[in-house]
RNA sequence: GUGGCUGUAGCUCAGCUCGGUUAGAGCACCAGGUUGUGGUCCUGGGGGUCGCGGGUUCAAAUCCCGUCAGCCACCCCA
């Protein structure tokens, strides 16, 4: 007996029939909603070149690909220069998000329609250390419009996502919104450097959980003491209800892309979204390839966000020449499946068979088969019992399986085309033809 | 990447502080009580290199060191 580990690697994880039935349940309902808002499907490569996925994430996302090892010639060869590098010894990783993949199509695709609304629902992989809600391989449901700037498609992602969640049963939760060139403009506003607004962002982003002083203190150890503190008090007092027209009707650094936000609220207002909506002049988001409006869901209960997005019209012009403006939104499968869980809000979700068909040893195995046939044919989930043990057993199995019915066919039954349908809740017994099972257990259900 | 907690049967855990006969419980599984009828109950049974490696000791699940894994918090994110 050799020692495998039967574990699956750290932060991946098997998914057995209860755990199916939840997943199938929360992504039903996201691609009904994506698919009334217009959205059309894509799936892409599990692989991807590295030259497609490097340097779009940021440093800290790069060093989370999982790359892909040369095989063969290829890594021998790379391996005898005896000075290799990464890059020497990969030229192909995991796709580390949707939004990458779908750039490079549209990038790719020049036929597809101007206005391109598609959406992807697959895994993702990235080397992070797993966490509560956080795992190594995981899945995103994104809905994503090329071809336009329009605040229309900017309210229309949003108005999907509030959708699916509206339609899972979420009442309370918070779409929080913000502004790449807002951002932009508070930092140098408050005498920072370019490159210093990445560190002061996640400080202040930490606002809501490590209060002010918390805030000041980090700042003050990444060595941005007096322009960090300028720049929080701005963006506290930015949280005033009024700032948000206050800085659209200011001329200045501060007036576009307040007005762009304006507009977005406006469009919003009468969709899904607009209940849920909120300006937060904290928000940073870490994907680098954001360029307008950027948003972030929370959930009273959850640390991490359950999905997040942004607009980010550079990003398909990494891979052309003409650059297409584009906006997205990202949902976190399994951050709503966590809160889902612990808030009970699954509906019963039926797996396995209806009906376990009971066979005695004196009926022949393909008599159960071609019952079983019949009762299939009616449209009822049928399991023929394998075996031919004690009809204790038997009946003790369906309990197992938890199903509500046993069709028991002895050597009675199977003379007279009848089976004994057993109602396991009830513990009430009733001889039938085959032929009207279905219709007895319609009326017991 | 940082800090903390936990690894004992298929699962959930007790035992470890103060080393000492064959390491326990519940659930699950198997058999019987009940040879055409389940769930409850009763009786019995199988199943464990005590995460792994090393050390201390007459003796280690128990003490020490290392290592790996899982979980929690932080970081970051979906």
């Amino acid at each position: 007996m050799s020692e495998i580990s039967t574990k699956p690697p750290s932060g991946m994880r098997d998914f057995l029939a209860p755990d199916v039935a939840r997943r199938r349940h929360v992504l039903g309902v996201v691609q009904r909603v994506y698919e009334s808002f217009g959205f059309v499907p894509l799936e892409t490569p599990t692989i991807e070149n590295l030259t497609t996925l490097l340097g779009k994430y940021g440093p800290e996302g790069d060093q989370l690909l999982y790359r892909i090892l040369h095989r063969r010639e290829k890594l021998q060869r790379a391996l005898a220069a005896g000075t290799a590098t990464e890059l020497d010894l990969s030229d192909e990783g995991l796709r580390y998000d949707l939004t990458v993949p779908l750039a490079r199509v549209v990038a790719n695709y020049r036929d597809l329609p101007a206005y391109y609304k598609r959406y992807q629902i697959q895994p993702v992989w990235r080397a992070d250390r797993p966490a509560k809600g956080r795992f190594r391989e995981f899945w995103q449901c994104d809905v994503d419009i090329t071809g336009t700037g329009s605040v229309v498609a900017d309210a229309e992602v949003c108005g999907a996502v509030a959708a699916v969640l509206q339609g899972l049963g979420f009442t309370e939760f918070t779409v929080n919104v913000n502004h790449r060139e807002l951002l932009r403009a508070f930092v140098l506003a408050a005498g920072l450097a370019p490159e210093q607004e990445a560190p002061a962002l996640i400080a202040l982003d930490k606002l809501d959980k490590i209060g002010r002083d918390g805030v000041l203190k980090e700042l003050g150890e990444k060595g941005l003491g007096a322009a960090g503190e300028a720049l929080l008090g701005s963006l506290e007092a930015a949280r005033a209800p009024d700032a948000l027209a206050r800085f659209a009707a200011a001329p200045g650094p501060f007036q576009q892309p307040a007005v762009a936000l304006q507009a977005l609220f406006a469009a919003a207002a009468p969709g899904p979204a607009a209940k849920h909506l909120v300006f937060d002049p904290t928000l940073a988001r870490g994907l680098s390839y954001y360029t307008g409006p950027i948003f972030e869901i929370t959930c009273a209960g959850l640390a991490g966000s359950m999905g997040g997005g942004g607009r980010y019209d550079n990003l398909i012009g990494m891979f052309r020449k003409q650059g297409v403006p584009a906006v997205g939104f990202s949902l976190g499968l399994e951050r709503i499946l966590l809160v889902m869980e612990e808030r009970g809000m699954f509906p019963a979700l039926a797996t396995g068979p209806q009906v376990l068909l009971c066979r005695m040893a004196e009926v022949p195995a393909a008599a159960a088969i071609a019952v079983a046939t019949q009762l299939r044919a009616q449209g009822l989930r049928v399991e023929v019992f394998a075996d031919t043990p004690a009809m204790g057993k038997q009946l003790n199995y369906a309990n197992t399986l938890a199903a509500p019915f046993a069709a028991i066919l002895g050597p009675t039954e199977f003379a007279a085309g009848t089976v004994a349908l057993k109602d396991l809740h009830k513990g009430e017994q009733v001889s039938l033809p085959v032929g009207d099972v279905a219709r007895e257990i319609a009326a017991r259900s």
